[in-house]
DNA sequence: TACTGGTACTCAGTAACACTAGGTAAAGGA
DNA sequence: TCCTTTACCTAGTGTTACTGAGTACCAGTA
């Protein structure tokens, strides 16, 4: 049994994050939706699912930032596996720059405002 | 002049962060909501303004976290002084917790999946 | 008095995101 | 045939930051 301890609804932390590690985990190795979420899901991710990932995958196509390929599964439907490209490269590092800008700006706040 | 780096739009990555960040403020003195603007803006958060951290102050308020008091002031009209209660500092407490929790699992992705 | 500018607060509407709760479908095994 | 696992999709909901506009108080000045 995991060490668990009972944490709150991260949902409105993890607006803008989940996109970034979705990115991340794609820039990594391609792969797909289904396989995205096991992989949230052990990074310690528990309660994120795949109504939650599907529509990040969507909006990542959408947005140019992956390019996809229908692949077929030897259990169960053919898998839509995402690579990151160029565009999405650029997102990515947008994106850590802006997590690492929030990170200390709040980092400060806290230090500043420590009693 | 500052060192302005051009930053893109920080909206979702702040969704739940500024009422940590106003917490924070808070516990270490009670102020009111325009000084805590300044105090935003002057931490780096630039584009943050009144129509961002009233609606935050007066959730605070509604969930419980903050006392109010009217308080005169010598320059514009009175203010509404914010102090950090108790059930406060426990929403701060878990507020950080939370933010750990997240901040540690996204690094752990990107050390997991780089290259 | 009238005007200006800084201070201080409020609120209706918008956009974006995570999440819920369903649904569809393919393949293999009991 | 039914069930389970795999794999994907989507309409609707709630929460949040943000925009833009408005109200109002006070001091100084002309």
């Amino acid at each position: 049994m995991a060490l668990e301890v009972k944490m709150d609804d991260l949902t409105e932390l993890l607006k803008g994050v989940l996109e970034g590690a979705v990115m991340q985990i794609l820039r990594h190795q391609p792969t797909y939706g289904y396989e995205i979420v096991r992989a949230l899901n052990g990074a310690g991710f528990a309660s994120v699912s795949e109504g939650t990932v599907y529509p990040i995958l969507l909006r990542l196509e959408k947005k140019g930032c992956v390019n996809v390929e229908q692949v077929r599964s030897e259990m169960g439907p053919p898998r839509k596996v995402y690579t990151l490209n160029a565009a999405g490269e650029a997102a990515l590092a947008s994106f850590w720059q802006r997590w690492e800008f929030v990170s200390t700006r709040l980092q400060t706040i806290k230090e500043d405002n420590n009693d």
